[in-house]
DNA sequence: AAATCCTAAAATGTATACAATCTTTTCCTT
DNA sequence: AAGGAAAAGATTGTATACATTTTAGGATTT
């Protein structure tokens, strides 16, 4: 039997309004009353003020003091500036790991991923506009690489940028066949230049790699929005 | 009469503690119970564990549940890596400003600072440890690029980077004139390439800068702790 | 004596009652 | 009728009571 990770309702809460606010379940500016959400969520007030504080911690929520909290509105600009933070928070991931060399590990893991992604462009599906399991592959690709530098910090602020409305699930519905393919490239290059101890070829194609995604979503924000 | 900021127990006690935290007056892995801590603080646990959660946000907290908070230890690598983190941080500040050119307010509040750095090195003050000015005149320096940014993802990170005890009033207790002067010229280079738009150079030096202050910081850690 | 189980105490998690603040409505004044 | 003050309602902030979980200690077993 497997262990259930010992939570808490506050904590239960909190991911579910997470979730909801990620995938842009509340028009921006809504006000999130507490009377309403608990009764909604079925507990009382009290986890639902400690989800909301954490929450609006995170950029999420909007909060002034006795006025309570509103979902937080996202200006393309907003998330242009995002993805440039996040750019350069896993540019230095990868600086500091093509300084040290990649772990055996590392390696490992990032070639599978790499050949994973290179069956998902040569399977079809990514036409069919089936990009979940892309979408995978992409966020070991970077989760495997921020959590080998061993930096907290980086870390908690890397996965910290990619909590945004519209970003957090990957802009890969608005991806071509082509736009995968130079992802892929880019992964590769990132591979490459960490495996060869490349810091700033790793740093600048991983700064690369993530405005390209911005570009995506910035030409394809207006019309689809 | 200025206007009172609107506040609540909760913030209140969030900021006391954030400040004693980051003073170091709870040594590392204190448990914080909340009956205790609400007591000392003369107000029920529902503020307080509003604030415990929002430090542990923070990170300047370690949470389990059902088990309660305590304070986190920070290695002198936890702190290195925060360092590094905020050097890329600022770094991209600067050069997004290089980028763009300075507005003329910039131009004027940075070029007054520099001159106020003149000042304290040539005054003889900073030879007698007294460093507060310094401590307000860098603050300046540095929070002033980064508001110009306008990219609140970064000035949040960039802050909550300097949230961290010892780093938080700066090391400057163990500079020397010489590291003072060094600071100062930074300062000045920093300057100069943003006000000439040279992005690359802006960024380097500001990094260069900020990890100049983590070699110092990494030299005194042991033998002053 | 070491290990395990059980029980009591203490701590955290949650619900609810009350207090303070803000918002809306009503009613009065001009 | 417009503006504003005052009161009523609604919402957030705080305290407290109760529930659940953890922790500590001792008794019991091996």
């Amino acid at each position: 039997m497997t262990q259930q990770a010992k939570s808490t309702r506050s904590i239960n809460v909190t991911e579910i309004l997470r979730e909801q606010l990620l995938r842009g379940d509340f028009p921006p500016n809504t006000r999130l009353q507490e009377t309403a959400l608990a009764e909604r969520m079925q507990v009382s007030r009290t986890p639902i003020r400690e989800s909301l504080r954490v929450l609006s911690k995170d950029g999420l929520l909007d909060y002034a003091p006795n006025r309570g909290y509103s979902v937080r509105p996202f200006s393309l600009d907003d998330i242009v500036a995002a993805f440039r933070v996040r750019s350069v928070l896993e540019g230095l991931g990868c600086r500091l790991i093509a300084e040290r060399g990649m772990s055996d590990e590392l390696q490992y893991r990032l070639q599978s991923v790499l050949a994973l992604g290179e069956d998902l462009l040569q399977s079809g599906q990514l036409e069919k506009g089936e990009y979940e399991e892309w979408r995978q592959m992409n966020k070991e690709f970077h989760l495997a690489i921020l959590m080998e530098t061993h930096n907290e910090l980086l870390i908690r602020f890397a996965n910290a940028s990619r909590n945004i409305p519209i970003v957090f699930n990957g802009s890969f519905k608005w991806y071509t066949v082509r736009a995968f393919q130079r992802a892929q490239d880019h992964h590769q290059a990132i591979f490459s230049a960490m495996l060869n101890q490349q810091p700033d070829r790793a740093d600048f194609m991983m700064q690369e790699h993530v405005m390209h995604a911005a570009d995506i979503l910035k030409q394809n924000y207006e019309e689809h929005q």
